[in-house]
DNA sequence: AATTTAACACACTGGAAACGTTTTTTGTGT
DNA sequence: ACACAAAAAACGTTTCCAGTGTGTTAAATT
């Protein structure tokens, strides 16, 4: 039994992938359950296969995305970098994302499946916190921050920083590109938490990290 | 009778650029006329006073759009610069129009209120080559452009470089961000009809024009 | 070849939500 | 106290959509 649901799940992930596709293009309301099916060259009787519910499809979504992003920091915290650099990469990508998140799918998410929403946002944050937190403990050991931090201070901030980067008019009176505050912020951050040695390293780095983030703006 | 009603249509344009705006951030299908009333703080009766169904609404919307657009581009024909500078200026403004446009927007529109999206295109498509030929005349007259141009061709060519920029993957291959595109498409069309004087100037300028895009963007 | 399984297309239903209208309440100016 | 306009609420109608059920076809299994 557990297996044959194993086995559906399976099949069913990279269809995950293409659904979240298809929301982020059209909107969630827009795309009812034969729009889904149809796109997805399946019958809505095989779609109801694997999902018991719409509402239980946005939540396989949410889990497939927590899936997949633990994956990512987790590759991204195997590589043979030092903390800094890790932590740019991260966050890089983190930024991204916000980026992609587009204000009406927000508020269809907020409107009509909070619980899960915040369910999702929870686990996610949870999972960031812990991250930052093995983060700043490497990056201490390295000698590249200071070791007098209060961690727990110093990740909801630097959280905070990465959400509310969208929201807030912080680019109305000067008027700077989220690219812009985007490096401005990492750089308030790494100076804020590091060692002389850290703050050296990130000197020696900072054009080429710089070049990375226009790189990844299309 | 068409007093009045003009006096309430004078009533109503600000309103019509609220309600634009709560568009894109919430998506069309996503307000009903309630949410609308409430969020302009008015009845729904009140509403409907001013437009006779949600369809309407959006019918006034792309008229008003249409409106402030033809008006954008005599401000700008007006200014004491030359064709070349007008250019890019009008340029600059479509493509940042275009921008804003949330995929999901286009999406309701083309599903749910095609004819008067098609209608408003069609308009604005022409309103735009008729200022691109005034553009081109302007041009060859300054001795900047070529007198030997076929006009609608050229316009036909650039109005789709314009349109195309978003939809293609041009930037898969080379990984151009959009605003690179947009300036080198630009500055394929400018060397493509302008004489000897045109292609100096636009060299002469180049740099401050590209400045101008940089600034644009947030 | 017969049977089972699985997927597809399509029709149907019940309930929820939206539209557009009408009625009631509230508040303001005279 | 009255008249009036706009807000709020209530209402009937219609549309939409999630979820289910039916019949068919095609492939796999026996």
């Amino acid at each position: 039994m557990d297996e044959e649901t194993d086995l559906l799940n399976q099949k069913f992930e990279p269809m995950l992938e293409q659904i979240k596709v298809l929301f982020f293009e059209f909107g969630i309301k827009n795309l009812n359950m034969d729009d889904i099916s149809h796109k997805l060259g399946i019958s809505k009787k095989t779609l109801y296969r694997f999902v018991k519910s719409k509402e239980d499809l946005i939540a396989r979504i949410f889990e497939y995305e927590q899936k997949r992003w633990v994956e990512v920091v987790r590759s991204i915290s195997a590589q043979e970098v030092n903390a800094i650099e890790k932590l740019f990469k991260v966050s890089l990508m983190v930024y991204e994302e916000m980026k992609r998140f587009n204000p009406i799918i927000l508020f269809e998410l907020r409107k009509y499946y909070e619980p899960l929403f915040l369910e999702y946002q929870e686990k996610k944050m949870a999972h960031v916190a812990l991250s930052m937190r093995l983060n700043l403990d490497n990056g201490t050991k390295e000698g590249l921050y200071r070791s007098d931090l209060n961690a727990d201070a110093i990740i909801a901030i630097y959280m905070n920083y990465l959400v509310e980067i969208h929201n807030s008019d912080y680019c109305k009176g000067a008027d700077l590109s989220f690219d812009e505050l985007f490096k401005i912020m990492f750089e308030q951050h790494i100076r804020a938490i590091s060692t002389a040695a850290g703050v050296a390293y990130f000197e020696a780095r900072k054009n080429e990290i710089t070049e990375l983030l226009n790189k990844s703006r299309n």
